[in-house]
DNA sequence: CTATGTGAATTTATTCACAGCA
DNA sequence: TGCTGTGAATAAATTCACATAG
């Protein structure tokens, strides 16, 4: 293997392949072709290929891949081989929603922490979470806490972001539509629901 | 203007200029350069006149856009200058998030049906919407419904997806993870909240 | 003189096709 | 023989820089 920049395309699609991989192994499969798992996450094979050459030599010609090994390899890539711990900001249904989301622990993620600037929530338990003020955002760094996840209303966004660069955080995951901004040694990704909605009838054909 | 095929890159950020210029009027605005605009929704300058050559000239040299001028044009590619009615299948708290999400009128989206396959929750009212059984979707369509929003566990969700396009709905955002396979004259965008917040970790300087 | 609109240059990503290893 | 790994070719998107219109 030669030396790669691993494009940003790349590095969305690895958790994909992840996934897709942890599916296949729980149904007792432990090696599988490039063709297979294209099938499987509906990416194509030479695609996929391409993009495991950007991070290693995981195959064995003429046999595939071995499906334990090519895990490992790709949280170690995207630093998914340590226990990741996540707060999230703004217990909502939102909030709620992404605190029950089963889909996480995939990837070795535990929601450690919840906050609300609602005093009708502090201190109820939310999935077994206490939920804490907005006010304690500092203190997230000593417990380990070095992700986040904005569900607050657009006005509140950047104060709470704020904060939590604040606070020592260093990656956000932002549903907010409002553009927030941090530092660049922090990391935001944004998930907006209302613009991705927005542009579903485009490809709509007029009926 | 010459004519050109719309990148799909372009068509993902025509929302959040619109976006942009919504609150830009809102605020009493209603003329904007493109490094206004820049500043507003962090795209650079360069890039907002580039995506508007593609689809129409919309400026006045020297002088800048009319905010209601280009915000009628974005609508009409998009079009979003008709009312579009969507349902969401699943009231669970994402579903619910959904529902009660403040930015889809932004972009003159309806959410007029719920659905969900729990008797406890059919016949209730959900903001302002009473949630119907998932065995009555079809009828959608004749109800002016064209889109919908999947909000159901990844189990239940290509079963939905089948039912929707049964139902003749054309478009779906889709917030399970499971790959959902539809005819090609279904547009489906997903989002997929677990991947994006799994590629964070490679970005987070290793502490 | 200002800010658009757009070719041209560059960068980034995808697809192709096949050499080479198990 | 089968499937990986990867250069080379192609396509897509972004950036640059400037001629041009108001």
């Amino acid at each position: 293997m030669k030396y790669h920049r691993i494009p940003n395309e790349t590095v969305r699609r690895l958790p994909i392949y992840l996934r897709g991989l942890v599916v296949l192994s729980q149904q007792g499969v432990n090696n599988v072709s490039s063709s297979k798992l294209a099938d499987f996450v509906n990416i194509n094979a030479g695609q996929i290929r391409k993009d495991f050459s950007f991070v290693g030599d995981f195959g064995t010609r003429g046999v595939g891949y071995d499906i334990d090994w090519l895990t490992k390899q790709i949280k170690k890539i995207l630093r998914l081989d340590a226990e990741h711990r996540a707060a999230v900001i703004g217990v909502g249904n939102l909030g709620t929603a992404v605190m029950a989301y089963p889909g996480f622990r995939t990837y070795g993620f535990e929601i450690a922490a919840a906050f609300d600037s609602d005093p009708a929530k502090v201190g109820k338990k939310v999935k077994n979470v206490t939920v804490e003020d907005v006010s304690k955002l500092n203190s997230l760094a000593k417990r380990g806490v070095d992700m986040a996840i904005i569900a607050v209303p657009a006005e509140a966004a950047q104060n709470v972001a704020d904060a939590l660069v604040q606070a020592g955080i260093k990656g956000i995951l932002n549903f907010s539509p409002k553009r927030i901004t941090v530092p660049k040694n922090v990391k935001v990704i944004t998930i907006d629901i209302a613009t991705d909605l927005a542009r579903l009838p485009y490809y709509i054909p007029s009926s």
